[in-house]
DNA sequence: CTAGACCTTGTACCGTGGTAGAAGGTCAAG
DNA sequence: CTTGACCTTCTACCACGGTACAAGGTCTAG
């Protein structure tokens, strides 16, 4: 299977394959006679795993710590669990953060019903803002 | 009032002031004599607005629009609104983006649970993700 | 033989909000 | 006169996940 082929089927680009194996996410490729990339299913597999562990909010550098380890010969599940309950806090911190920030434009937003446009001053910039310190 | 003193009162850098001035968000200082730039009350208030702005989670650049609306005599205060309305339309999808995430990651966690390393196989990678599709 | 569809490498760029460093000018105190 | 604290410009770099060329090689069908 081709280069072409493969991102096909996974769903992604060839520039994003190459920029995977730069990364070190997939394995420096088989090569044909004329220097083409060559994958077989264990790549595609892979490219799979690496979208499903991308939709599970892992970045890319995380996603290569987990396969450094299974082709080092180890299994990753004990580091695989770790990842995932720090990215489970990280985002329950963003959402919290998020909620803060939702509920202070709400703020802003009902505050500035009540205010006239004709008193927004020069200094200010805009008094809505300027409202929230 | 120089780049120092004025960075300190505002708590940023003397880099990241000449970077708002690049990005349009400080009028190109005046400057005195030689060479150096000089800033009244007004920049420190103009500075503060867009910490305030940061805060209310807006954008350099969307800073920089109501700025700019200031700058040429009209009044922000619709299009701040505008910018507000929008930014908690923003924030309430990515709550709800991260709240999904939320639930898939802790169900990869307590699916792990029930998962033998054992059973890890090496085409899946880590069969914790995998049982993800 | 040539056109078109593949493939290769290398490099540079996108937005976001800065940060770091080099090489130099200015100014006040000792 | 020199030291140190300022200031100037310019350039390049950080993470993030790619994307977009350019210039060239290869392969297959007609």
């Amino acid at each position: 299977m081709l280069i072409g082929e493969l991102a096909d089927i996974a769903g992604v680009t060839c520039q994003t394959v190459r920029f995977y194996e730069r990364r070190g996410l997939l394995p420096d490729a088989e090569r044909g006679a004329n220097g083409y990339r060559v994958y077989d299913e264990a790549m595609l597999a892979r490219l799979r795993f690496i979208n499903v562990a991308q939709a599970a909010g892992l970045t890319l550098s995380e996603i290569r710590t987990i396969i450094a380890l299974r082709d080092d010969g180890h299994l990753p599940c004990a580091h695989v669990v770790t990842l995932i309950d720090t990215k489970l806090a990280d985002v329950r911190a963003r959402i919290k953060q998020l909620a803060a920030l939702q509920t202070e434009l709400e703020a802003l937003r009902d505050h500035s019903e009540l205010l006239d446009p004709a008193d927004c001053e020069d200094d200010d910039i805009c008094h809505i803002l300027s409202s929230a310190k």
